[in-house]
DNA sequence: CATTTCAATTGATATAGATCAATTTAGGAA
DNA sequence: TTCCTAAATTGATCTATATCAATTGAAATG
């Protein structure tokens, strides 16, 4: 079944090419995150792969070592763990978001954490050995990766204040506002877990907003 | 108030000169992040100030601009906000750690957050510009600074599993594994707000446990 | 196109934790 | 020491959300 989704969805994904995705990817990190020398656009370009998936694909399984890097250019993907045998889902990538089995790619210890796609997705991928190294290399890499690395943890502060005091309702109208077309894209069971509510109380409030 | 209580434990703190705060400091730093030349100790040296307050002094009000990042060698502080009207603690410091009004700081808009101390406390200080301006100076600086804000965002990660998903129990249970003796130098009620619950759901909570 | 399967919704009930109110305790000031 | 203020505890409810169970809906499969 994964198979067969993956292969009706690779086609489906082939109006960008592994170049694109890697150029017009690393010029979006740039207008982001920091310029980049030449020789380091260069260096970075030999780095950078090209992954397909296709749709509800598991990427990254728990209990692996993940040293991948997901920079999204199409679709989307989640990471998520499993909290008495029910999955939680902890980030959402969509385009130009990363993507990682962040306690694994950081530390190089087991993940804790499945990554998969949701929707076919195409991403360009980094190996941490390889950042490592461009950041080692290249100052102004090291810049950048500063910060991506500043950016997210300015955006895990603001899920803090989310999680700490905040209603279910509140949760859910903050996330809508911060990304007004996810209920279209993501099933309604991965927005609950990611909200720290259940299935059904999620449901209660989409319903009354609907009326 | 305020004042006498500065007073008295400014002196119990004379024992760290502000030279041993700065040097030790930087030593402490270079052991958890990475090593740095000896150009960039002393610029670095150059940049840090030291600042002491005595017990439950406001030392970043809400609303400032606070490009003040603070590396504690002594007693401890938090960061809190309001929301309505009710203190809610973000985020603790003891010695080794550090603090700052985290959107202020990295962002440059004023701050959503308070800064105080706890116990009387001396902390390094760097300021924003300053840390910016060693970062582009030094590349092994940035790399430094790369790493403490990886580890940052790892530790924020760890919080938002606690707080998605958690029992009131078994949050508590998990910050005292982390903190043995948190709460023998905090408030009951900051370690409440900091858990997302309520002080009287905590006492009830350590009521049982004692037994 | 029919069938299977899984996700979403709806309903009924249970419960963890919030809220409100009253006491007790403890640390700082006189 | 004694007083005073604020924090912590304890008790009695209340409520938001979880849980359990059944039904509906929609997408994937043959």
């Amino acid at each position: 079944m994964q198979k067969q989704d993956s292969d009706i969805n690779l086609t489906a994904c082939h109006d960008i090419s592994d170049d694109e995705v890697v150029l017009s990817g690393i010029e979006v990190l740039q207008r982001h995150y920091g310029r980049l020398s030449d020789v380091c656009v260069k260096d970075l370009a030999q780095c950078i792969s090209v992954a397909r998936f296709g749709k509800s694909e598991v990427i990254i399984e728990m209990g692996a070592v993940a040293d991948d890097l997901f920079f999204l250019r199409q679709g989307s993907a989640r990471a998520y763990y499993l909290k008495d045998g029910r999955e939680i889902t902890d980030w959402f990538a969509f385009e130009h978001d990363f993507i990682c089995a962040i306690n694994s790619f950081y530390t190089q210890n087991p993940s804790p954490h499945y990554i998969a796609s949701i929707e076919p997705m195409v991403a360009g991928v980094i190996h941490a050995p390889d950042m490592q190294m461009l950041c080692r290399k290249h100052h102004d890499f090291e810049h950048l990766c500063r910060n991506i690395t500043t950016d997210t943890m300015l955006r895990l502060q603001q899920r803090i204040v989310a999680l700490q005091f905040e209603s279910a309702q509140q949760k859910y109208e903050n996330l809508l506002v911060k990304y007004p077309e996810i209920t279209n894209r993501v099933a309604v069971g991965h927005i609950a877990s990611y909200l720290g509510i259940t299935n059904e109380t999620l449901s209660r409030i989409r319903h009354k907003r609907a009326s």
